[in-house]
RNA sequence: GGGCCUGUAGCUCAGUUUUGGUUAGAGCGUUCGACUGAUAAUCGAGAGGUCGGAAGUUCGAGUCUUCCCAGGCCCA
């Protein structure tokens, strides 16, 4: 009878599949999660332990999350995780933007604008807060989906009464701080939302507009000083002409601005007499398609004192000089009408020449402009060119290509008009240069993003607040009904209305009588304006960090995408300065924008978009985990099928590590361990091996490097592992006693690998570490979950004669053996590497080293047989073994065939069935 | 149009700062081979790059300078 020596091997027995099965398997483990409260017992354990607060930024609660919000959140797991089982406790509230217009616009769609609902103020809140929640559990749940840890139950939402009171009482602090200020300045208002809009809901986009060139007759008593100027003796009128794209602005047009560092021109054109400045004479006479003669010069500063008068209504323009007057395009003279652009607000500001309100508070044109009266701005174009030309102050009408402000959500071109609004003002208390002064104390990476939120600080305008909308906190304000003073008790009147609406919601502030908190309730009205959705986020440092930690906290990080300089970085920056003097965080972290494979921003139109639920449905959470994790977040991220199907590859070869690690280690129990320093030397050069990993991953998780991180772990898994330890001990492992120290020596070594290796992948790779964990006796004895465990501080020192060195050198010459063996296997010499004797040629240095691993060195090469020789240099020869084969492992040696009892195995394997076992030191 | 950022093998990334210096590295994929005791796995070997382009500085440039191209974010 021939004995079946394969039963008697240690073959590796496990139950963790090589099919991963992903799909199904996360949501089981998320049930484990789930289940076992595993955050809270986190929680827990961490009480007493540092303390480190990543607070997260509320994406807005509409719409199904993308694959940017999966960055976004998984990055910030991963660092959470990496924290937490680096001994820190490190909370993770996630929490939600509810506020705004993107949601008011749904319900009005959804209900129509005109519906009842829609005019019924506290109806169409509550329906808007109704739809927001059901958004933020549909988030939830992708979130959750994604592996992501965090205090769900007590997540944060902006539209939960104690966050909305919370965000009036910041507003109160704010104001009391004297930050807060009413103004009229022009801001981009959206005729369909009727409402002005914040800078982050206007996208630029391409629109054709009428341009005209226009003339300003100089007035009277201004007309001798220009001739004076120019030189000219005649007497024909002299106007300046300016170029502008708006044509609706005239009627409130109050000035013309030039600069004083450029040079004018008096010029001739079929008869008229123009002024524009002399850098612009040929682009004007180009674009007027006419012929003109340059009279006289004269510089800038000389045009002083004039005044102009407007085109069609009886009213002076006055001559202004500005900085802001370019010769990029139009005449060098700027029509200026504050009420619609911003350097035209400052200049008259400046000049104290006041505001000409030609739109009405709806926007539109009031009564006094008869022949446009009641239109929108859009339709009164033509009408105005149409007067201008009644009164022949057209010098040319054209056409302009150009990339125009239009709101986002109507994709409508806006306007720029001034409407009573209410300001965070950056100066008037110098919160602007506090802030400017903060930021560099402030860590941010990339370190450009200093520069990036400088340049954005720099020339900041007033933080309008206001919106003239529904769904958002009320600015609680009380002013007077004529003078428009903000009442005496404001401060206290900001915290007992904080207090109201925290008991009884924000239509509250509409339902209230302020006869019931204020005495003269007669002279004072309320503000119905609601704040800008920035504030409301701007303020999470108070509403959820203070109040859930302590006053004083502030974040040790912010991580968000890097369009967030001008906003949440920004607006939680401001917000903080003004309320406690100081940044909210101490490190700010970006990631860029997703884009596809060929660098394009990813979209619905072009068809580019990468579905976050497609991949955890086909592929699995830990998949996109590691996409997320193996790619360079600093700059943009590309995503694409290839790209995704090379993460699989990446995951499948880490997860057969751990199933062949798993397998060799499912009769070891923590009896079996052997001392480090009685390890054999290559499970000793093993141990140092992933303690050196381990230090060198948790270095690139501290420094957010986490791309650098998986490489570090798969080459580790490729490598050390695949290419040189597992597959020299599997001999070991498979054809040793299987309780012989031999074989309990790589275990042991091997148990520390996948101790290491299961907690330094569990950042990224959640669901996979946490089923490695279930499938792992000897873990579950330690935790029930690996989140509850810690990465090691104390690497396991060992001593051994065979230097870190030694070992490099050694497999240096395996590489060279590996080399030598190839080349006769392409020659057909031989077909495995059990077929080869090794003979080295070594030099002195080589042999010393190469000669610590004894006669074990062949188990190195796995090759039958290897000896090494001195000589002058390194040089691998290989000889065919024409010893037998053993059966059992496979090696040729000159014992086969000479034991009656096992004819066809060799000593070694004799020795390991029938007797004692086989000894081992070195390899 | 302006500010900031990115561009190294088919793919993901090292190398670029403080220090410019021999044939630019790794892993994946691909090709060939081995094994069939990690098996839709594993092991071995090979091929693959004018370092986005051009010019300049230098004995020498992936690395420094300038310009250009492509793309991203933010602004106008």
């Amino acid at each position: 009878m021939t004995i079946n020596y394969r039963d008697t091997l240690n073959l590796p027995n496990t139950e963790f599949s090589m099919k991963a099965g992903l799909p199904r398997k996360e949501p089981e483990i998320l049930d484990f999660w789930n289940k076992n409260n595993l955050y809270k017992e986190i929680r827990e354990k961490y009480k007493d332990a540092s303390f480190f607060l990543l607070h997260d930024g509320p994406p807005y609660a509409n719409g199904d999350i993308h694959l940017g919000h999966s960055v976004n959140k998984v990055l910030k797991d991963i660092t959470v995780k990496n924290k937490t089982m680096q001994g820190f406790d490190a909370p993770f509230i996630p929490g939600w933007d509810c506020h705004g217009l993107p949601i008011e616009l749904n319900i009005e769609k959804k209900h129509g604008k005109n519906s009842d609902l829609v005019n019924d103020k506290e109806a169409f809140q509550n329906a808007c807060k109704e739809y927001a929640e059901s958004q933020i559990v549909k988030q939830m749940e992708d979130f959750k989906r994604l592996g992501v840890f965090g205090d769900w139950e007590h997540s944060y939402k902006s539209l939960d009464s104690s966050f909305e009171a919370d965000i009036v009482r910041s507003l109160g602090k704010i104001y009391d701080g004297g930050h807060l200020e009413k103004g009229e300045k022009p801001v981009h208002w959206c005729q369909d939302c009727s409402s002005a809009l914040a800078e982050a809901e206007v996208e630029y986009m391409d629109k054709v507009s009428k341009s005209i060139d226009v003339s300003f007759v100089v007035k009277e008593d201004s007309i001798e000083k220009v001739k004076t100027v120019f030189n000219y003796n005649g007497d024909k009128k002299v106007a300046f002409v300016i170029w502008t794209t708006t044509p609706w602005t005239i009627p409130s047009n109050v000035a013309v601005c030039i600069n004083k560092s450029l040079r004018y021109s008096l010029i001739d054109v079929k008869n008229n007499l123009y002024v524009i400045a002399s850098d612009m004479f040929k682009e004007c006479i180009d674009r007027w398609n006419t012929k003109g003669t340059i009279i006289s010069e004269c510089e800038g500063t000389e045009l002083e004192d004039i005044n102009l008068l407007h085109p069609f209504i009886d009213r002076d323009s006055i001559l202004l000089h500005g900085d802001h007057v370019t010769t990029e395009t139009g005449t060098g003279c700027v029509h200026t009408a504050p009420a619609h652009g911003i350097d035209d607000h400052f200049i008259c500001k400046k000049n104290n020449i006041k505001t000409i309100k030609a739109l009405n508070n709806k926007g539109f044109f009031k009564e006094e402009f008869d022949f446009i009266a009641g239109l929108p701005p859009i339709k009164a174009d033509d009408l105005v060119i149409e007067k201008l030309n009644e009164k022949n102050s057209i010098v040319n009408v054209d056409t302009y290509h150009h990339s125009y402000p239009h709101c986002w959500r109507h994709k409508t071109p806006l306007i720029f008009t001034a409407t009573p609004q209410w300001f965070v003002s950056m100066n008037k208390n110098n919160l602007l240069n506090k802030a400017k002064n903060s930021v560099s104390d402030v860590n941010w990476e990339p370190s450009w993003g200093l520069a990036r939120i400088e340049s954005m600080l720099q020339d900041r305008p007033d933080w309008c607040i206001s919106r003239q909308r529904n769904w958002g906190v009320p600015i609680t304000l009380v002013i007077h009904k004529d003078s428009g003073d903000i009442h005496p008790n404001q401060s206290n009147l900001f915290s007992i209305f904080a207090d109201l609406i925290e008991n009884e919601g924000i239509s509250s502030w509409d339902k209230l009588d302020l006869k019931d908190y204020i005495d003269d309730s007669e002279n004072y009205v309320k503000i119905t304006d609601s704040l800008d959705v920035w504030f409301d986020s701007g303020v999470t440092h108070a509403a959820v960090s203070s109040k859930r930690f302590n006053d004083k906290v502030v974040a040790d990080l912010y991580l968000e995408g890097s369009d967030q300089h001008r906003g949440w970085f920004q607006s939680s920056l401001l917000t903080s300065i003004a309320m406690n003097g100081n940044a909210p965080y101490k490190t700010v972290l970006t990631h860029g924008f997703v884009v596809d494979e060929n660098g394009k921003k990813q979209s619905k139109s072009l068809g580019n978009v990468v579905s976050p639920q497609k991949v955890w449905d086909n592929l699995g959470a830990d998949i996109l985990r590691l996409w997320v994790a193996s790619t360079d977040f600093r700059s943009e991220m590309v995503a694409s099928d290839e790209i995704l199907k090379r993460t699989s590859d990446q995951y499948r070869r880490i997860r057969n590590t751990f199933r062949f690690i798993l397998g060799n280690l499912s009769d070891f129990s923590k009896d079996d361990y052997i001392e480090a320093n009685e390890l054999i030397e290559l499970d000793k050069w093993m141990l140092q091996a992933v303690f050196d990993l381990e230090k060198k991953v948790l270095e690139h998780y501290n420094s957010y490097s986490y791309h650098r991180a998986v490489q570090a772990i798969h080459n580790f898994c490729v490598n050390e592992l695949g290419g040189i330890y597992l597959d020299i001990t599997k001999d070991r492992l498979y054809t040793c006693k299987s309780n012989s120290y031999a074989r309990k020596s790589a275990q042991t070594s091997l148990d520390t690998v996948l101790n290491v290796l299961v907690r330094l992948i569990a950042p990224i790779l959640s669901y996979t570490a946490e089923e490695i964990w279930q499938s792992s006796v000897n873990l579950l004895n330690q935790d029930k979950s690996v989140f509850l465990s810690s990465f090691s501080r104390d690497a396991q020192e060992s001593k051994s004669n065979i230097s870190k060195k030694d070992w490099k050198r050694i497999f240096e010459i395996k590489e060279e053996v590996n080399q030598t063996i190839e080349g006769l296997r392409n020659d057909n010499k031989l077909k495995g590497s059990l077929d080869a004797v090794v003979t080295l040629s070594l030099t002195s240095d080589d042999k010393k080293i190469i000669d610590k691993l004894g006669d074990e060195l062949h188990f190195l090469f796995i090759t039958s047989k290897a000896n090494t020789v001195l000589g002058e240099d390194l040089e691998v020869k290989i000889t065919i073994s024409h010893d037998e084969k053993c059966t059992r492992c496979w090696h040729r040696d000159e014992s086969v065939g000479s034991l009656e009892k096992h004819p066809e195995i060799c000593n070694r394997c004799v020795s390991n069935i029938d007797q004692d076992g086989e000894k081992r030191q070195f390899v």
